[in-house]
DNA sequence: CAGCCCAAGTTCCTTGAGGGAACTCCGATT
DNA sequence: AATCGGAGTTCCCTCAAGGAACTTGGGCTG
C-alpha cells in the first residue's frame, strides 16, 4: 500500500486508486470477474502471497467492491463482484485494450473478447455519454466541478 | 514497485499495470495531461517525494509513455505525453467516471469535462468498437487469443 | 567576475509493505 | 480418532516509499 492517502485528494482518479490502486487489486478483480472466486484458486493463479491476498480481499470487501459469500456449511467462501465492483470491469477492459495495442507484441493479444450484442471479437472504445461521438483525452476541457477543493 | 513482475504474465491487464501500476504513476500522467509538465510543479502538486518522482518519471520515459523535452538552454525539462501515453488517458477518464459515480459523495465531482464535439458536460462510456452498442463486463465472453500462454 | 538564484535532480536514513514458508483452525469424511 | 482440505494467520526478511538535506549546472546581478 502506498503511504500517502490518495482517498483524501479532491480527485476522482486518486480516490479510485485508493480503492484499487494497490498492487494485485486489479488482477484479483479480473480473476473474480472471469470466475475464479475462491481463495486458493486466486492464490495459485496469481502467485500472490497468502498474506497479501487476505489483506486485499478484506479491503476490497470493505470498499464494497467484492462480496464474501459462503458456499458450504463448512467455513468456505467465494468472492463475487458487487454492482460497484462490476462497474470497475470497465477499467479492466480499457486496460486490456491498451495493453493489447501497445504491449502484446508479435504474439498478439493473450485473450480475445466476443461481444454478445454483435457476436464479433471486438474491444471497448470510449464515447461521449451525451452525443455518442468518440471521447478521448484531447477531446475534452476540464472545468472545476461542485466538489472542487477550495 | 511491486516485487512480482507483472510484465511477464500473459495478460494485458498485468502488462499495463507493469507500466503504470506503481503508486503515483497515474496521477503523474493526469497532471502531465492537464499541463503540469515540470518537475517542481509535479512535486508540489502531488506532494510526492522527489526521489520517487524522479524514479517514476524516468521509468515512464523508458516505457515510452512520457517524453522528456528541454525548454531552456539551462538544464530544464518538461515532460509530455507521447502517443502511447496519450492513449492511456482513456484509462484516466474511465477512472474518473467510476470515481465520480461511486466516491464523490454529496459534494459532487471535483472536476467536470466538456466534450469538444457537442459542447456539453459529459463523461466517457464504453462501446463496442465493432457494433457501437454498450460493452461492459457482462456483455462479453473471453476466449483464448493468439498470444495465450501454453 | 564572484556570488547568488533556481530547476532538477541525488543521497541518506527510517519506516513499513510485499514475499515466502510454515503453522493454525474448523467442519466434514472414513 | 484420525485425516483432509479450504481459508486464513504468523513470523521473519528484504526492499520500496517518505522526508529532508545536499549537489549540480547554467544564467543573472552588482
Amino acid at each position: 500500500m502506498q503511504r500517502t492517502k490518495f482517498g483524501e485528494m479532491a480527485c476522482s482518479i486518486a480516490r479510485t486508486l485508493d480503492v484499487i490502486g494497490e498492487p494485485w487489486s486489479p488482477l484479483i478483480l479480473r480473476d473474480v470477474w472471469v470466475g475464479m472466486t475462491r481463495f486458493d484458486q486466486l492464490q495459485a493463479d496469481l502467485g500472490i502471497s497468502r498474506k497479501v491476498l487476505t489483506e486485499r480481499l478484506t479491503y476490497l470487501v470493505d470498499q464494497g467492491v467484492l462480496e464474501r459469500r459462503p458456499y458450504d456449511r463448512r467455513p468456505r467462501y467465494e468472492y463475487h463482484l458487487t454492482t460497484k465492483g462490476a462497474e470497475l470491469v470497465d477499467l479492466l477492459m480499457v486496460m486490456t485494450s491498451w495493453g493489447d495495442r501497445w504491449l502484446a507484441g508479435e504474439a498478439g493479444p493473450p485473450v480475445l473478447y466476443r461481444h454478445h450484442a454483435c457476436g464479433e471479437i471486438s474491444h471497448a472504445e470510449l464515447r461521449c455519454a451525451h452525443c455518442g461521438e468518440p471521447m478521448h483525452g484531447g477531446d475534452v476541457d476540464p472545468l472545476p466541478g461542485p466538489g472542487a477543493a477550495v
